[in-house]
DNA sequence: CACTTATATACTTATATGAGTATATAAGTA
DNA sequence: TACTTATATACTCATATAAGTATATAAGTG
């Protein structure tokens, strides 16, 4: 029960979940979350720090970027992702970091800043 | 967003997941709780007052006992205990409290040690 | 009204967690 | 091979959290 709890504990930070349903509906780089998101590098990468160790996101180098993707091996954890943006309504944040995602592009090239 | 994160704050420790998941199938009294689970009363107690400080419990005295049920305002809570309990065989912890929570009468004798 | 019982809370301590800043690393490019 | 860029990690500090033990409270009972 410890893995259910530790995907709680995932949930329960802003950032996490934002990264979280960003990814569950695209496979992004880090600079794209930072863009997106507004959160600076190191936190957004600490956060996937995490998410790696518990293997809850795997990461691929694409070029000069590393891109994150879902790695969700347990139905619970998909289903209850699922229920969050099936509401997605609630969640303004949420929602407008989805919205962000569908140009995610425009992210890479303002990376430096 | 807070609300949410919140709430899986909550779910992030395995006594609070236990205590929702067993309101969710019956209505429970703090000794019965202490005896499903074998924590301590005020290990019980004191989570069950972060459930009641949220709003997700609510608690009813009924003579001498005061009864906590479950006052999940949120559909998306909702559905997110369900997924948990859809895939109940994952978690024996949860199981087996449920299916002590069938005879849960039992504890209220001997609730004093 | 004293006593018991069920539950809640206070206090202490140990541990975990997150943020920010600075720095390291590793791959790509000139 | 030096330089830049993208990302990761280390360090520090402030805050949050959980557990255990002791104690308070509030209702019921003799």
């Amino acid at each position: 029960m410890n893995k259910l709890t530790d995907f709680f504990k995932v949930l329960s930070d802003e950032t996490r979940l934002r990264i979280l349903i960003l990814l569950y509906h695209k496979k992004l780089c880090v600079c794209e979350m930072c863009g997106i998101t507004g959160e600076s590098q190191p936190k957004i990468s600490k956060h996937l720090a995490k998410l790696r160790d518990i293997g809850l996101v795997k990461d691929e180098r694409q070029e000069q970027f590393i891109f994150y993707d879902l790695n969700l091996n347990e139905q619970v954890y998909k289903g209850i992702l699922e229920k969050i943006v099936d509401n997605i309504n609630d969640y303004p944040v949420l929602k407008s970091d989805i919205e962000k995602c569908k140009h995610a592009e425009k992210y890479l090239e303002s990376c430096r800043r």
